[in-house]
DNA sequence: GCGATATCACACTA
DNA sequence: CTAGTGTGATATCG
């Protein structure tokens, strides 16, 4: 199959084309390379900060095999020569290894010294986590370890839901519901499910109140802030996880995650200071206490230097340097500046996580968790006549890119240097308003089969499948809130994105502005027929043909792009007659789709439930797209059971007739490089047989903890 | 028109 | 309970 019929071959070009691609076969539903979902691809062995191997993708999947994720892991001695410090060195400290380092030397320098009290309570937190991760083993019967706010927690929401014991085999192989309590261990040490979940309630739950803020609704009253408004409530709910403080790792927070507020570091126990920069902790040790630092933020609001990507030069807080109104002052050796000069010494691990400013949403910063450091070495400056403290932090090696993968990106974006394996620097020939790259630094493929690049959706003649409907007549631009709006009536007085262009909730289908409506084309009701807006990759995988992912850091409920193609009958489609192998490019609302909770939940805001919590796709009419012959990006978006990425049906009018669309939104945020994927669903007929047609299905090489083993 | 700058309300932990 | 820590959205300036 594998440099089939289309391999490097030129089509012969039609007036229509915007553009030839050289192709093998869709490579999606090739046959396993690792039979095995436990045999990760080997990218976990990148060095830490490139060059990367070919196919190397530094993040994990959310919910791939982690093998080492939580596990300690403190018996594999053999530390490298790492930078240490002069001088002597208090007791070493114990911590959690870095979560995505597996089969790396240990990056501790030594193991056999008596933890201190501290750090015992860390290995028996360790302990804990152990046992979750063999399924939930004894989630409940642990008596939860001084758990503050627990009481709050108890309230409402939690209603009498399914017991963990009741879903103990199944909760390990599938999201849990949102509405699920989080049980007072999983308060207190995580693990990536639950950080993932909590991340998208955090974000659900943002967003609803963005929207009710700008909608101006009374009954929430004034929120200039939804981010802390939301996190607030999750917060005094229990809807949060890591509350245990530790120095290392923390479970379930993988290196390279992204976060687009600080509140969110707190929800997840990744850093506990809702503002300060700096994260520490009292170490009790034998008859001494000391404060040593956990995290470090690096925002860009004192002079650090961040240019090279494994060091970083910190400094220290307070000093009231940079603050307009206020008397700059020398900054003092204390709290947090303390904790920073005591982990000098004690060259214990400490996460930093780097803020810098999105690019693909300027008024916004992106936070980007880059893994255990150490500080080498701390020393005064003076700035105009004030102190202050720097400290050079050195990443630990051993750990995926993170940061430096930005880094390469922003290099390419400025042309400074070429992504390896470039095929292409744009495979639509300029169709998208955004370029799509086309990379390959993986095997020997030249590019996918040849396609037409068509950014939209190509309704034929034959299907009388529309009716002319009534556009708005704002002026301007609709305005959330405007009853007055047809466009909002049609989505249920909801306005479906918030100000920044976000999709608020799924729901069966949103309505959006179009020609027929008076607003203006930039009316913000119009979400998904703008095109790209962030820069995407098609990419050689390792064992899955092509896939995509983006090249910019995508926030929860982004649009990424439409499912483009030809609609075609639904019947002869979906059989594909005897080229089966139409299938491959196949996009079928009438498959079955595993459900999925994303919306916010009402009980979050003392609501009734209502229609808003409807997350079923009810579209007024089956559609079928095939992008075998035209199609855009989406037709390399692969398929995983845990996917990052979900359809929503929209509706808009085109030439006096409504057309309905598949938009694919992103599920939570998605950093940069990680592959894109959604549910492909399943056949409903073959589901209908009761026995499943496997030479039909795809096996499917997702690696997901979730993986259904097959597809299509 | 766009970046810089000002203003404002605020949530976490020690 | 208070102090210490900037943040993120928006308005205004040059």
């Amino acid at each position: 199959m594998e440099g089939g019929s289309g391999y490097n071959s030129i089509p012969p070009s039609t007036s229509f084309d915007k553009s030839r691609v050289l192709d093998v076969k869709p490579l999606r539903s090739l046959k396993p390379v690792f039979p095995s979902t436990s045999e990760a691809p080997p990218f976990v062995c990148a060095p830490p900060n490139g060059p990367f191997p070919p196919g190397f993708t530094p993040f994990y999947p959310f919910s791939a095999p982690q093998v080492s994720q939580t596990s300690p892991n403190l018996n594999h001695g053999n530390p490298p020569p790492v930078p240490m410090p002069m001088g002597p060195i208090p007791a070493p400290l114990r911590a959690f290894r870095s979560s995505q380092s597996p089969g790396i030397p240990g990056i501790f320098n030594g193991n056999t010294t008596q933890p201190t009290e501290t750090f015992r309570e860390v290995d028996e937190n360790a302990d804990g986590l152990r046992m979750n991760e063999d399924g939930y083993v004894d989630g409940q019967k642990r008596a939860a370890p001084h758990l503050r706010g627990s009481s709050s927690s108890q309230k409402k929401t939690r209603k009498n839901k399914v017991t963990k014991s009741s879903l103990s085999g199944i909760a390990a192989k599938r999201p849990r519901d949102f509405v699920e309590d989080i049980s007072p261990v999983e308060r207190s040490n995580g693990n990536r499910e639950l950080v993932y979940e909590v991340l998208l309630r955090f974000d659900a739950l943002r967003r609803r109140l963005s929207q009710m803020e700008e909608a101006k609704e009374q009954s929430v009253g004034i929120i200039k802030r939804a981010d802390l408004k939301a996190g607030n409530i999750l917060m005094s709910r229990g809807v949060r996880t890591n509350m245990t403080r530790r120095i290392g790792a923390v479970p379930g927070v993988e290196i390279g995650d992204i976060f687009f507020f600080r509140i969110e570091l707190c929800v997840v126990g990744l850093h506990a200071q809702s503002m300060g920069g700096i994260d520490y902790m009292i170490i009790k040790d034998n008859l001494d206490e000391e404060p040593l630092a956990m995290s470090i933020v690096s925002s860009g609001g004192y002079d650090d230097d961040a240019e090279d990507g494994d060091v970083l030069i910190y400094s220290g807080q307070g000093g009231n340097f940079g603050k307009k109104d206020k008397q700059a002052s020398d900054q003092k050796l204390e709290r947090g500046n303390l904790a920073l000069e005591r982990s000098v010494r004690r060259a214990n691990d400490i996460r930093v996580i780097r803020g810098i400013k999105d690019a693909v949403n300027p008024s916004s910063k992106v936070y980007i968790y880059d893994g255990l450091y150490r500080i080498q070495e701390s020393w005064s400056e003076n700035k105009s006549g004030c102190n202050i403290f720097k400290y050079k932090f050195v990443r630990m090696p051993g750990q995926p890119g993170a940061f430096a993968v930005w880094k390469s990106i922003q290099k390419w974006k400025e042309g400074l240097s070429s992504r390896v394996g470039l095929i292409l620097p744009d495979l639509t020939s300029g169709a998208e308003s955004l370029p799509v790259s086309l990379v390959n630094d993986v095997d020997e493929e030249k590019g996918p089969a040849h396609f037409s690049y068509f950014p939209t959706l190509r309704y034929l003649k034959s299907f009388n499948l529309t009716q002319h409907s009534i556009g708005c007549d704002c002026h301007n631009a609709c305005q959330p809130g405007d009853l007055n709006c047809g466009c909002i009536r049609k989505n249920g007085g909801d306005f479906p994105y918030t100000n920044n262009g976000i999709l608020v909730g799924r729901k069966p289908l949103i309505h959006e502005c179009s020609p027929a409506c008076s607003c203006f084309p930039n009316c913000k009701n119009r979400v998904s027929q703008h095109g790209l807006k962030v820069h995407l990759e098609v990419f050689r995988t390792t064992d899955r043909g092509w896939g995509l992912r983006s090249w910019d850091p995508i926030r929860a409920g982004t649009f990424i792009c439409e499912y483009a193609g030809e609609v075609v009958d639904e019947v002869k489609g979906r059989r594909g007659g005897e080229e089966g192998e139409n299938d491959e490019y196949l996009f079928d609302t009438n498959r079955v789709y595993n459900t999925f909770k994303w919306n916010c939940e009402p009980e979050l805001l003392e609501e009734e439930s209502s229609g808003d919590a409807n997350e079923d796709y009810k579209i007024p009419f089956p559609l079928v797209i095939s992008a075998k012959t035209i199609g855009n990006v989406a037709r390399f978006m692969n398929h995983s059971c845990s996917p990052n990425v979900f359809w929503q049906p929209v509706l808009y009018e085109q030439s006096n007739q409504s057309f309905l669309h598949i938009a694919f939104f992103a599920m939570g945020h998605i950093p940069p490089m990680k592959e894109l994927t959604y549910d492909y669903g399943i056949s409903r007929s073959d589901e209908v047989d009761g026995d499943i047609e496997l030479n039909r299905k795809k096996k499917c090489l997702c690696g997901s903890s979730n993986c259904r083993g097959y597809f299509g």
